[in-house]
DNA sequence: CGCAACTAGTTACAATCGAAACTATCTATC
DNA sequence: GATAGATAGTTTCGATTGTAACTAGTTGCG
């Protein structure tokens, strides 16, 4: 073993991860960005508030992979503009049920499809099979990565 | 066609890639951020140093696919602290020769080993053709959405 | 009830970032 | 050989970020 291999970064696994969803991220930030002058965080919150309904923040937090701060100030930002409603949670007044207004509903509407379509683009380069095949393993490394990262830290070396 | 999909942000692909390289990439850095005080561009940098010396900034920027400001800020950093070497190049007194000082390599040594074994660790979660099949498809990804970025913008819809 | 421990969300602050403007050098062309 | 345009790298500035501290409300438990 330790067969010393001759490091690339050009062929490391988490650098190659990165660039390409930084370049992936910032094809469908062209679907929201300008025209509709949302941030990432934002449209991860509108999405989210499209098809499930009267969340905390603390729930959209966990499920759009972003911690309460960047939630607290995407979800700031759009109440400011109409986007999302946010009312105190009658059973828990620390926290508020959130859902989109008409309007943010209609954004929603129009952004889904052009975003679905640059996904469709950018799968091109795929054979279907190679996309299921993707789908799994993407699947796989996020469980795998999901249970090292809560791990200890280990400095060992 | 137009089969209108239901839109879920988990299963959405852009999204999916970002999380999990977010993921990733903090995972890697526990190599070498806190024992080594080193940033991600910063490692990039030395990174790419460690096997091609007399670089330009430029090229360094190129292939590291970072823009020449956060390369430049990295070399910056690095040049203080004497982990690199930078000297006006003779031939062209704009740019810079640079290279890794001897205690930049020593840095370099012993943070490859460490990041293999945490890359190591990540990719555990797939078998052999899994992985062989996962290295191919983010190279046709990759060489597609480098296509599509520097297409025009599409703002139909 | 009343106080300690916890949770939801916000604020503060320092670090980082990207875009654009800037400096210095080089190259091409006349 | 002068001048316009390109190039390498830095600086500046406003915006975005992450960590930690904070406020307000809730729960558990004596």
């Amino acid at each position: 073993m330790s067969s010393k291999r001759k490091f690339e970064l050009a062929r490391f696994l988490p650098y190659r991860l990165s660039v390409l969803a930084e370049q992936v991220s910032r094809l469908v930030a062209r679907t929201y960005a300008g025209r509709y002058a949302l941030s990432t965080p934002e449209w991860r919150v509108i999405a989210h508030l499209g098809y499930s309904t009267s969340l905390s923040a603390f729930t959209i937090a966990e499920r759009t992979a972003m911690d309460k701060v960047k939630v607290s100030r995407a979800l700031a930002r759009l109440t400011e503009r109409g986007i999302v409603l946010r009312e105190t949670n009658p059973l828990d007044q620390r926290g508020f049920l959130l859902a989109l207004t008409p309007s943010g509903r209609v954004l929603f509407e129009r952004i889904v499809p052009a975003a679905l379509a640059t996904e469709g683009r950018i799968v091109e380069a795929l054979d279907a099979p190679d996309r299921a095949h993707l789908s799994r393993i993407l699947d796989k490394l996020a469980a795998h990565v999901e249970a090292l990262s809560s791990a200890p830290i280990d400095e060992t070396g």
